[in-house]
DNA sequence: GATTAGCACTCCACGACGCCGACTGCTAAC
DNA sequence: GTTAGCAGTCGGCGTCGTGGAGTGCTAATC
């Protein structure tokens, strides 16, 4: 039970409700006669101002100047998405948009999350971000090397979820795509299926005894690393045309700010690797984050993926003053979309 | 020799030169004492008053009020972008970021488009956009098939420029990988070095014998075709933020429009294309583009890769009134750079 | 003929003012 | 606990007036 079932009775709770569901809708501060007339209730606007005055009084709405009507606070906003989410389906169209939108038999997860982010953006309105699944744990699955030079390959490398890193390697002598294919099948049979720690166990008591197959090697474990240790996956953000069309960007200021919320990844980095938990949908609402640059921005995010294995993240970025069933119920769909693709993708056991 | 040389004589060359240069400095309709202050010119206010007279007859400058100082036109733009050009050539320090910003090594196109439009919407504080080379005539250059369930291969394809494509490749039996393994090899050694068209020539003697053999070939041509009808490759755009922060963007409406410009495929896809011609760079100044949305912006654009196999394109978009000579030594410097990576991934001869 | 000083005129930017209307908070009655 | 009535508050908006930057024109000068 919320504090907020505490605090108010039933009747103020639909009534905050009322609030929040009519300023999302309208962008302007709700007064009390609007919300009698548009919800037929059986009490009239003086007693909804009372109601409202003992609202704004516990912090769940504000009010721009004295004589206006209320806008949600943060807790109001929680409230209402802890009150609306068992509600929360999402619409026949938008998944049939989904399903259109996301080929399965591309086979490409970097496709995926482009898509998903285009669907989610046009569904919501707002900032939609994807980024590709990222294992925790990087395992080589199949190398391959391309000669390109006499003394350069390009060595490409196939990991867990079809992910694929690409590096040039030079060698100190030269070498033809016939050894050099010899190379990848040998090594592809000893390190296929190993971490970069495993990798570098294997080959230690071979190291030294052919200088090109070392190089190969030193650059593959460089890349397992890399893939291990850095931070979020590829990000695709889309639809920051829609999320500047919402009113509360009307003045340039906030546009700008807006722009380097997206922009700049070091913002969103924290919310999103931080706060993406266990399986269900998380809601950041404004001031939740702690964070200065996105007090007056909310966050709905999913984790997708293969647990333990390879995560991704999808989410919706927009004002506070977001259309949360939409956003929840659009974003957890995807998310559970995404993950069966990605599922499929690995060896069945 | 260009109208305008035509048109004015010496001083009013200076003169137009002055006004595009101290306009692009501070965005505020240049007045005649100012020019006379900022330059030391010989002469008075009143005289650079009559030459202002004749420029705007001539349409090289407008006033935004009948009181107020020149603005330049289009066609002063032109003129300004001409007179300048032959004088450009980056900065030392410009020169040093491409450098650390894009690593040769890593013969990864798409990182490398990356960097690029990093770097260069850093320098020229507006928005920069990449595209990764895309081949004209789309050729193999060797394939990997990664076993992921028994009925189910990750086809990896390498193109030239390292670019690499990858798509699931469903079959009608249980495969093993060292099948898998073996099939890519013998594929590897007929295929190499053809395009969709000679692929299929190829394959059409035995198609029929080997069902996984003719799936895996059938999707292997199906993404050569695709890479070369594909219009622009993969495209990365950069510094929408630093865009917005010019005057010119201060009014809600015209920091909207911009991200529209920027989101919407459509309107630069037609600049980018057709106009990026031979080797050097292009400019493409508000009205030249023939488009009423890009009215009010300027393209600065190269091509580069290695001419007749593989072109990307780097430039940068920005408002009429942006640092031509910073955006054309920069671009004109990064697609040099960009072309000797690219050309480097080639065989040599 | 080109250049320049002087001057009247134009027009924008900006702050002050005042009014309208929407909405609240309070009081007193139900 | 609920409601009608009413005085009071405040933002939005159009009007007005002023200051100042900058021009175009004219007439004198080189």
């Amino acid at each position: 039970m919320t504090t907020a079932t505490v605090q108010l009775n039933e009747r103020r709770q639909s009534l905050l409700e009322f609030i929040v569901g009519d300023y999302i809708q309208t962008a302007v501060p709700v007064a009390s006669q609007q919300i009698a007339k548009r919800h037929r209730l059986r009490v009239s606007p003086a007693t909804i101002r009372n109601d409202m005055a003992e609202l704004e009084e516990l912090g769940y709405i504000s009010r721009p100047h004295a004589s206006a009507g209320g806008v949600p606070a943060d807790a109001a906003y929680r409230f209402y998405v802890e009150r609306v989410a068992p509600r929360l389906r999402p619409s026949r169209r938008f998944e049939a948009r989904v399903r259109s939108a996301i080929e399965p038999e591309a086979g490409d997860p970097e496709g995926w999350a482009r898509g998903a982010a285009a669907v989610l953006s046009d569904a919501v309105l707002n900032v939609a971000i994807a980024t590709t699944p990222r294992a925790s744990h990087a395992r080589i699955k199949q190398l391959q090397l391309v000669h390109l030079h006499d003394r350069r390959a390009l060595l490409v490398l196939v990991m867990q979820e079809a992910r694929l890193r690409q590096h040039i390697v030079p060698f100190g002598e030269p070498i033809s795509q016939d050894e050099l294919t010899g190379l990848a099948v040998r090594l592809n049979a000893t390190l296929s299926g190993l971490s970069a720690a495993d990798v570098r166990r294997v080959w230690e008591p071979v190291l030294g005894y052919d200088a090109v197959a070392d190089a190969v090697v030193a650059e593959l474990t460089r890349l397992l690393d890399e893939e291990e240790r850095e931070g979020l996956a590829r990000r695709y953000t889309e639809g920051l045309g829609h999320m500047l069309s919402q009113p509360e960007f009307q003045s340039a200021v906030s546009a700008r700010e807006a722009v380097e919320v997206v922009e700049d990844d070091s913002m969103l980095r924290g919310v999103l690797s931080e706060r993406a938990g266990a399986g269900s949908v998380q809601v950041i609402i404004g001031g939740e984050s702690h964070s200065q640059q996105l007090r007056r921005y909310s966050v709905v995010i999913a984790r997708y993926g293969t647990p333990g294995q390879a995560m991704g993240v999808i989410g919706i970025l927009g004002p506070t003053r977001m259309d949360y069933v939409r956003a929840i119920s659009s974003v957890r769909y995807l998310a559970d979309f995404l993950s069966g693709l990605v599922g499929a993708l690995e060896e069945a056991p």
